[in-house]
DNA sequence: TTTTATTGCGTATCTTGTACACATTAATTT
DNA sequence: AAATTAATGTGTACAAGATACGCAATAAAA
């Protein structure tokens, strides 16, 4: 279900879609060592937010996050995952006491219609990799583009505090799962690997631990060695053994890193 | 906000509540270890229900949790601890197809009012002592008991995998927090604590082990030596230190159960 | 007094996490 | 071509933690 009108959206939206809750993505994005997360910016405004939208009265709420995050990067099929639902009483509120804002023409014509209301916000998370997404501005924001996590942009609501959520969620997750699968090239280097660990923690791991537990895991497939990239001995390549890593994605045991 | 005739409710209720969108409460009750859960059932059906209810226009989603569980056990300032929101198209779905649901009376009186729709649910889990509590069934339901975890009535909805996600939660925050404070009295030994602990992973735990990871996280102080409960050594009385006891609640370290 | 079941406290062992040493490799430098 | 340099691959030593289990102390019952 595209929407192609806003102003049809503002005014018809709510037979559509469910009013009172929205759904907000933290779609986080790696490359390279560079850990980045996209937001989108409303017309005329500082402020930026993360992605997010509506569901369908005919949709799961699942569903309504997949889609939202598949118009915003052309992606389907990416791990998404449910962290948290927001419904504090002034999420919003603290915004409307802004001035700045309320001159803003996209706040003015949805001001009485029913998305000026009072919203529930269920968070989702993913993880992806940004060389592979094109982002898409949606139809009520003038951009949509990747920030990196360590030098963000003012952000409206209590969007702060869903990407914090996010984030410890995602270094708790990753205690229980294995990371990799969708960010990172079908082969790739186990130096590689370690680089995408210490960007999520944000910090450094010993490099000889860091491949034991990887082998202790049983995810990797050695190749023969190859890539040269640097100027020193070339490391092998490495495939994820995907039965095995799914395996170890319903196991609970956890690691420590 | 109480709702003191059914029917007023069904008819004006999404003045004052917000539609789509509810709340469904596990509250798990524990006491001489056995573990219990509080359902609620509709009158003239046999399925029963968690307890749940719709949030204010005027109030966060803890909050219309806490008054939730306030409402259906008379316990206030319970900790209670948001864990999933369930928002399947199928969630209530196959119960419409239940003939013996079509006849229900006052399934009959929300055919048709802003009730009859879809409905996305945040689940809340609470640990209470269930000796503590005394249940209340709202205004739709004839009953609301206790039931033993393990023999639990045929469920509607969506609920039985809202309880075994619940649980699932439950024992894996055990891994992380210590529990205990609300569910045993002031004064407990130290294997009455550890049966708590049993129940909740429906699992033995070696006596030395568990006392030494106890003392080793040092919520507990001990008090003279006293109760004399059976026909054999007396064991000694502890307390919580609650100073302490929160400290290690807004730790980020895991032990091993 | 003896028996029995339970509590309190300890130790041995195995597993796991962590720190770090050293050999290997490949491009660069001399 | 040999030496240098910086990275990768593998192994080992130590510490911390988890687990298994032994044995004395106690209190009520036999």
């Amino acid at each position: 279900m595209l929407i192609t009108d806003v102003h049809a959206f503002i005014q018809h939206g709510y037979r559509d879609f469910i009013p009172h809750l929205s759904i907000d993505c933290a779609i986080l994005g790696y490359h390279d060592g560079i850990l980045k997360i996209l937001l989108t910016a409303w017309p005329d405004l500082d402020g930026w937010c993360l992605p997010g939208g509506y569901i369908s009265r005919t949709e799961s709420i699942d569903h309504a996050a997949q889609r939202i995050l598949e118009e915003r990067t052309g992606l389907a099929d990416v791990f998404l995952q449910q962290y948290h639902t927001f419904g504090q009483m002034n999420r919003v509120l603290p915004l409307e006491e802004k001035p700045e804002f309320h001159d803003n023409p996209l706040y003015r014509a949805i001001r009485g219609s029913w998305l000026d209301a009072r919203t529930v916000s269920i968070g989702y998370y993913a993880l992806i990799d940004f060389s592979r997404a094109t982002p898409r501005p949606d139809e009520f924001s003038r951009e949509c583009r990747w920030w990196d996590i360590r030098e963000l942009p003012p952000l409206l609501f209590d969007h702060p505090l869903m990407i914090k959520t996010a984030l410890d969620t995602i270094r708790k997750d990753l205690q229980v799962h294995p990371v990799g699968l969708q960010l990172l090239p079908e082969e790739f280097t186990v130096p590689e690997l370690q680089r995408l660990y210490e960007t999520l923690l944000n910090r450094t791991l010993d490099r000889r631990n860091f491949m034991k537990k990887m082998q202790q895991l049983g995810i990797l497939i050695r190749h023969d060695r190859t890539r040269s990239i640097g100027s020193h001995r070339s490391p092998y390549l490495y495939s994820f053994d995907e039965e095995r890593y799914r395996e170890v994605l319903t196991d609970q045991r956890n690691m420590s890193f």
